[in-house]
DNA sequence: CTACGGATCGTCT
DNA sequence: GACGATCCGTAGC
């Protein structure tokens, strides 16, 4: 009998998940309370697809919002047309326009009853790169062989031009939605979260000093 | 590099 | 009628 001369081995391919199946966030990491959610969410994976293909960034920085209590909420003056999405559930999208030009994107949060939310203030792009820049009308330059990420999608109205996103996402549930989901990301250490007061919201009283924005150090 | 002001419109008062 | 959970281009250093 004659040795092989090669070992005969199974050859392992990676995991491959179904076309259908998208490998999500589940509703209840958005019902947990708020400032634990926008900690949780740093280093998970924003997943927009747009025609046919995935663009995807992610998360790097967020801002709580706490509800009615909290002055710099947009609910803080109780419920409008505007803000009806935030009282309805978690895992949603609560989408608005600012300074007439752009968009933020918030999800919200929280227990049931809880009108409170999450802004999602910063990507770092992975996927789908080149059609960001283009949404973004940016030229992508070539450094050391590899597109730098820089100025896409570093910001909440910018994020929201790269990965189109726009009044028609109002509302979209992101545990079921086939357009834009969450997906998990590499784990974060709790010591790498730096915490500072929100950007913009000086109006709030006491409420603009309370270090609700997370980032990524 | 920081500082400043204009853009632009849906929502709320 | 006022204004904002921002961005970008320009100006000055």
């Amino acid at each position: 009998m004659r040795k092989p001369l090669l070992k005969a081995h199974k050859i392992i391919l990676p995991k491959e998940e179904p076309a259908n199946k998208i490998h999500r966030l589940k509703q209840k990491f958005y019902i947990q309370p708020t400032c634990q959610v926008a900690q949780n969410m740093l280093g998970k994976i924003l997943v927009r697809k747009f025609q046919g293909q995935r663009l995807a960034g992610k998360i790097i920085e967020t801002e709580a919002y706490l509800g009615p209590k909290d002055k710099a909420s947009h609910v803080t003056g109780g419920q409008t047309k505007r803000n009806r999405i935030v009282f309805e559930g978690s895992g949603l999208i609560y989408i608005y326009l600012c300074y007439g030009i752009h968009w933020q994107l918030n999800i919200t949060t929280g227990p049931q009853e809880k009108p409170e939310c999450v802004l999602i203030r910063s990507l770092e792009p992975i996927e789908g790169i080149k059609v960001m820049a283009a949404n973004r009308s940016l030229s992508l330059k070539k450094t050391n062989g590899s597109y730098s990420t820089a100025n896409i999608a570093d910001g909440p109205g910018k994020l929201c031009q790269a990965l189109n996103l726009d009044k028609q996402f109002y509302g979209e549930d992101l545990t079921k939605s086939n357009r834009i989901w969450i997906e998990k990301g590499p784990h974060i250490a709790k010591e790498k979260i730096k915490k500072t007061p929100r950007i913009g919201v000086d109006y709030a009283e006491n409420w603009a000093d309370k270090k609700l924005r997370y980032i990524i150090d």
